[in-house]
DNA sequence: ATTTATCATCGTAATATTGCAATATTACAA
DNA sequence: TTGTAATATTGCAATATTACGATGATAAAT
């Protein structure tokens, strides 16, 4: 056991939960935060703010880029690690119309 | 290590993070969604519904019910599995404002 | 009181996540 | 091309999560 069952579900459903999970971890939160609030890209920086060693950070990061969240210059000796605003926007809007759409009829 | 590090973050970020963990499995997602589109408070219905066992449909229900998602009644034969909307409307409310203050000022 | 329906809890196995040290890679500069 | 700074990858240990079978607890009905 221990995996989940991803089958069973609906794309949307599936969809919602893979973004939620980019945000179900407050390291993953505050390097979102962290970026958006940078007016430059410096990027290691992220290290020293967030108070987690580099590698922690580098998969934290990856696993915010592979949920597509990122964009910029990946290549070079600085990298530069940007959000991806209309990717951002586009989960808001999925999970708003979820959370609209959700209602209570009992009790 | 495995745990993670919650006291190097801002209440905020804590709270987003643990209301996010709860969308964060499908099974989860697909347990409110049911629930909420329920006219009668039916309950085992959810374990034949999603298609996972009891004692995993009750895991998930008892996080839901954690992070405060849960209302109604949970003693006796009719057990009644109910959202509270108004907790839900609250997490709706901190996560929109968190998404709109994170802005691209970079690349 | 016994059954039945409903849900929780316990124990356990399989897998995922988190975090870091050590090392590798990459790109630029001297 | 050699060095250096920045990031990625690997390997590992600790912990968390997911899932289920077996069992326990509770309330209503018979």
């Amino acid at each position: 056991m221990g995996a989940s069952k991803l089958d069973i579900y609906s794309s949307e459903i599936n969809t919602i939960a893979a973004m939620a999970k980019v945000f179900s971890h407050p390291a993953r939160v505050a390097i979102l935060q962290y970026i958006s609030r940078q007016e430059s890209c410096i990027c290691n920086d992220i290290v020293e703010e967030i108070g987690l060693s580099q590698p922690t950070i580098s998969q934290h990061l990856q696993v915010i880029n592979n949920a597509g969240l990122l964009k910029g210059n990946f290549k070079g000796k600085s990298i530069c690690y940007c959000l991806d605003l209309n990717k951002f926007e586009e989960f808001q809007k999925l999970f708003n119309q979820f959370l609209n759409k959700t209602t209570s009829n009992c009790c």
